[in-house]
DNA sequence: ATCCCTTTAGTGAGCGATTATTCACTTGCA
DNA sequence: TGCAAGTGAATAATCGCTCACTAAAGGGAT
């Protein structure tokens, strides 16, 4: 027997989801932050999503691009605040702060879009190498000016930045994992003065 | 017809591996650090290693196992070196210069084996995290320890063990991705100079 | 050296289970 | 009435793992 095409009657039939995307989206986060992107299913993503399956294919190609364009979204806003940040008027100081600003509140304005994109920049970061406008080449090239113009100390542009990255990065991880409970805006000051040590240390 | 017994006729029979084992975990190293652990097949690690794919089950329970014992063995030489590095007698900068020095050198000794655990810090990390002598909660007694005693700022020892780990791990990270050329321990004294500086900060 | 027996370790075809994706159909708004 | 969006059973492909078989190594006795 075919399914009856009269829900009225008979048993109770589920009511069909509305807005599926944005469900499948902050689910697949989810899902995607804590068992990774191959671990997590399609069945999963939509059953906590409260869809059904092939919905995610009405909005995307694939579990794959559904992966990429959550990273995107916040790979591409990185990098526009980064540029802002850094190349606005105002002292090494006001600089680093605003860029630690932006990004604590990027992190704190959605958090667990914000921590899809760190927690997968080893899987999709290299497809990204060949660009010059990623995070960390902005970056190395602020330095490189930095210490051009003899306000912090000559060395090798690439470590620094790493060492000034790795600052405020690994503090993203740890909270991720808990061990930094509440917003991360609140450590913003520490996170500059941090910044601004290691770039005149050495 | 079965299979000839005489391999001496016939077509040239592929000679049995030998040592299949180390084989097995450079081949699996490779392929977890560059496509995941979920992404990598037990064919592909056979394949590159050049052996058959059942080789991996005379050594290890499953593909999980092989994964964790990797990750095991660069984790715990990592625990017992901070341990004795943080522990020894010295001033602040002799205590850290000799973690960083350790911590590179373990770096540069087989870095296959280094990268690995460094990008599966996600996936593995959270299991250990009931114990107290990992490397991140070691960071962060010796720190409150520091506070306490006024050699350092106060402030929250989460946070500054969190930016001072930051400072050489996204060294590691950058170095993985081709971004920092050669020997990590040629940078030891930049790294040791920024954790400094990061501590004293606030 | 040679033979025999035991143990260890490598082989690869094949199995059961799981997965991402498709598609014919349905629903409901515009 | 048309179109965008949701459904879920079916499918084809893939994967981790098992297993019966076998090559090689080790050791004791002769």
């Amino acid at each position: 027997m075919p399914r009856s095409a009269t829900p009225s009657r008979e048993a109770a039939k589920k009511p069909r989801a509305r807005n599926a995307r944005p469900k499948i989206e902050r689910a697949a986060l989810k899902l995607f932050i804590h068992e990774g992107v191959d671990a997590a299913t399609t069945r999963e993503i939509a059953e906590q999503a409260g869809v059904s399956e092939g919905a995610l294919y009405r909005h995307y190609k694939g579990k794959d691009e559904l992966a990429l364009a959550l990273f995107m979204e916040t790979h591409n806003r990185l990098g526009k605040m980064m540029v802002e940040a850094l190349a606005a008027e105002g002292s090494l100081e006001e600089k680093v702060g605003a860029a630690v600003t932006a990004y604590c509140q990027l992190a704190d304005e959605d958090f667990l879009l914000f921590s899809f994109h760190l927690v997968s920049l080893n899987r999709y970061l290299p497809y990204d190498k060949r660009r010059e406008d990623d995070p960390v080449s902005i970056t190395e090239r602020i330095i490189a000016g930095l210490m051009q113009d003899g306000s912090i100390p000559k060395g090798d542009p690439a470590v620094k930045a790493a060492m000034a990255l790795g600052v405020i990065m690994q503090a993203g991880q740890n909270k991720i994992y808990n061990r930094l409970p509440g917003p991360l805006s609140q450590h913003a000051d520490a996170f500059t003065k941090a910044i601004i040590a290691v770039l005149h240390s050495g």
